[in-house]
DNA sequence: GCCAACGTTGGC
DNA sequence: GCCAACGTTGGC
């Protein structure tokens, strides 16, 4: 089990729309390492969920429910066999009992090279597992 | 294939 | 609103 780390600008899709909305389809992604990372995504795996813009923190958690697939809108596009543009389907688990802002993880010396902080446009990343425990308890996610 | 110019993202 | 840090585009 992978956890990944979404990035959302939450005037576009917020973590508390995909808890009224149940389900998404996560779309949208164009940056060629954001979707390597979102590639890699299998069914079972969990996503942090970030919120960019005013409020930028980790504010929910969500499983993913499918392994990446084509994106239906960009249809027959792929590489290797693989999706070219790839999308999964993710559920809410909850939201953070204590949202983890980015400063805070700034401040933290373990999350020096985690790629939330060293590359601040990347929108989908793994999080290592080494940093996964430390994020899940901040946010007691 | 290189790189200058331009566009975009997201933090500040 | 600005701009750093990218990514993309297009002329050569």
């Amino acid at each position: 089990m992978v956890t990944f780390l979404f990035k959302t600008e939450p005037g576009a899709y917020s973590f508390e729309r995909l808890l009224a909305e149940k389900r998404a389809v996560w779309d949208g992604i164009t940056n060629n390492a954001a979707l390597a990372a979102l590639r890699a995504a299998r069914k079972g795996d969990e996503v942090l969920v970030y919120h960019t813009g005013d409020v930028k923190a980790i504010v929910g958690l969500a499983s993913v429910l499918t392994n990446a697939y084509p994106d239906p809108n960009h249809p027959g596009l792929t590489e290797g066999g693989l999706p070219r543009t790839p999308v999964v389907d993710i559920a809410p688990i909850r939201a953070a009992r204590s949202p983890v802002s980015l400063a805070q993880i700034k401040a933290d010396r373990r999350f020096r090279d985690f790629a939330l902080v060293k590359q601040s446009r990347l929108s989908v990343m793994p999080v290592p597992p080494a940093l996964d425990k430390p994020l899940r308890q901040l946010t007691g996610l």
